[in-house]
DNA sequence: TCGACCCATCGACGGATGTCAATACGAGTG
DNA sequence: CACTCGTATTGACATCCGTCGATGGGTCGA
């Protein structure tokens, strides 16, 4: 891990693919990471889910926040947030019997990056 | 719809929910928009064939040209590149025999720029 | 007109995905 | 220690999705 403090990469399994997607050509790598990291992106639960972690007080909330808000039941909530969590645009953190969710700064920005190509 | 007619919106279907994901929490229709293009997105081929595309003459190609290096049957192609016109960031022409794609300017880039909120 | 070519559609198949009820787990509380 | 509460996991189910072979529909050239 560098020094880098402030402004490292928030997913950094798609550092290997930098340039953006119309630059040049992606290879099959490439093309299937950022394929992965956009299909956590791609449900409507999902989006809802990090637009309401995003608007919460201190941009965290736990399962119980969002539960209600949603619509859906706690295990389908639970099993969203592991999938956003996994693709790296949140972290999870328990304090007492809670886990709060906490948005990764800049991962959805990295995201926007590769695909508004200069 | 005023006479600005340099820089439209390429995805008419998104200008619903012009603000960010992160900026304020999205109703049920925005954010099943913004999952419905991002579904077109998420898929390895679809990126693959959109970065085929915009590195190709003129940024066009046809079916024949794409078939080989991606290395799918030509019906498969055939499919996706429907998924990527109905989505909106292709459009198709026919010249002859051939349908030639071509990349939907700023289509991309307005996907982006909503994830990558200010 | 006939055949070759390019492309889209259809039908089918296997695998992935979103959802819920039931259950298990861990941390506070009495 | 039981008991409650918030959360994660499991199992099951229906649905969607990516892929291909077969087929159909235009378009050009011989």
């Amino acid at each position: 891990m560098v020094a880098m403090t402030m402004t490292e990469a928030p997913l950094p399994q798609l550092e290997a693919c930098c340039s953006p997607v119309t630059r040049e050509v992606l290879d099959v790598g490439a093309a299937d990471e950022l394929a992965r990291t956009l299909k956590a992106l791609a449900d409507p639960a999902r989006l809802r889910l990090l637009s309401m972690i995003g608007a919460h007080e201190d941009a965290e909330a736990c399962v119980c926040d969002l539960t209600d808000p949603l619509g859906l039941s706690q295990p389908t909530v639970s099993h969203h947030l592991k999938v956003l969590t996994e693709a790296g645009f949140l972290t999870r953190s328990t304090r007492g019997r809670w886990a709060y969710y906490r948005l990764v700064d800049g991962a959805l920005a990295q995201v926007g990056g590769l695909l508004a190509a200069p």
